[in-house]
DNA sequence: GGAATTTCTTGATCTGCATCAAGCGGCATC
DNA sequence: GATGCCGCTTGATGCAGATCAAGAAATTCC
């Protein structure tokens, strides 16, 4: 659960635990409904307990995909939520998806109450600064295989087309590196 | 010179200048002469007074450049300075230079004195923090557009061959991209 | 359940940049 | 002044991945 997850990263006691619980606002998300759309601030961060998130943003019609979010994992813009600025990007729904809801007053109380919930800044920082894929330094089947040996589960969760997007390459190209394994 | 160049990045005092100029040592440097070796920890950063110097790695046996410092910069492996780790590029001058040197201790004693010298922090890690040309959003004119729009003394100070690499593009390349203006 | 739409695959072609190769001009060395 | 090296240019060729196109498989929708 939340808390053995949460125990992945930082150190948290169970009282701290109950008391970040009670801020948790639980959300039923459809299919392709928008979590953060392009030009609203990040307000709150999710914990994805069920389900899946990717988030992208157009590039002229086409959606060009930043960053996958699993289950298990916390999803947010982290540049729009640290600066409460405008969000270039937007956060959907890739599935029916449960998220745990914590807004950013509810984190300021938090840390308010205690300095431990300071580690939590750190956590959502490392939810997002994942591997990119935007250089050239890798190749197209390096980039697929750095992928499924990281993070397997995104096979599994997320279409082809969007994974591709992800990766930095066409559909096609994707399509040719999985089946030359 | 040194005063007004500061200025235009942060806000120092006389006196905090006086103070700061007491910690610069000059250095003369021969083309070719080497200021941060790989493997060596960067110990100090060096303001350029006249010449000019480039940072790169060896790829196979090829010179990779990852920056380039033009007079009146800040020059410095920023990675290795925080964190005071072996470098894994090289600083070697570009032409005969004159540098002056503030050790890492020198600042440490600064900002100790007085917190005015932080925004030196802040200085140093914007003079690293320039574009790099890695990702493939940009073509390979964009990039040369780019660099001579932002940095035009750099077409009078460096070898087309540096530049070329520094923008990621082989010589050829940045010949052809050139020559069609 | 059947039609329509979308996703995925496969083949053919195109294109931009790298690589290979040759030649030229400048500069240093003897 | 001849020789050799290096930086730069220019042309020919190669190649990886994009684009275009078509069909098969899966999914959505009425």
């Amino acid at each position: 659960m939340l808390k053995t997850d949460l125990d992945k990263t930082g150190r948290f006691s169970q009282s701290d635990f109950d008391r970040l619980t009670k801020y948790l606002v639980p959300r039923q998300l459809k299919k392709n409904e928008i979590l953060l759309d392009q030009g609203q601030i990040c307000r709150a961060v999710y914990f994805i307990s069920s389900g899946s998130a990717y988030q992208f943003r157009y590039e002229d019609i086409e959606e060009k995909i930043t960053d996958l979010h699993l289950p298990k994992e916390w999803c947010l813009n982290y540049s729009s939520f640290i600066s409460q600025a405008a969000s270039q990007n937007i956060i959907k729904a890739n599935s029916e998806t449960t998220a745990l809801e914590l807004s950013v007053t509810a984190l300021h109380e938090l840390i308010a109450q205690s300095p431990v919930f300071l580690q939590l800044g750190k956590i959502l920082q490392g939810a997002t600064t994942r591997t990119q894929y935007l250089d050239n330094s890798m190749s197209p089947s390096e980039r697929y295989n750095d992928l499924i040996k990281n993070r397997p589960l995104i096979l599994q969760m997320f279409p082809l087309k969007i994974i591709a997007s992800y990766l930095n390459m066409t559909p096609e190209t994707l399509s040719r590196v999985r089946s030359c394994f």
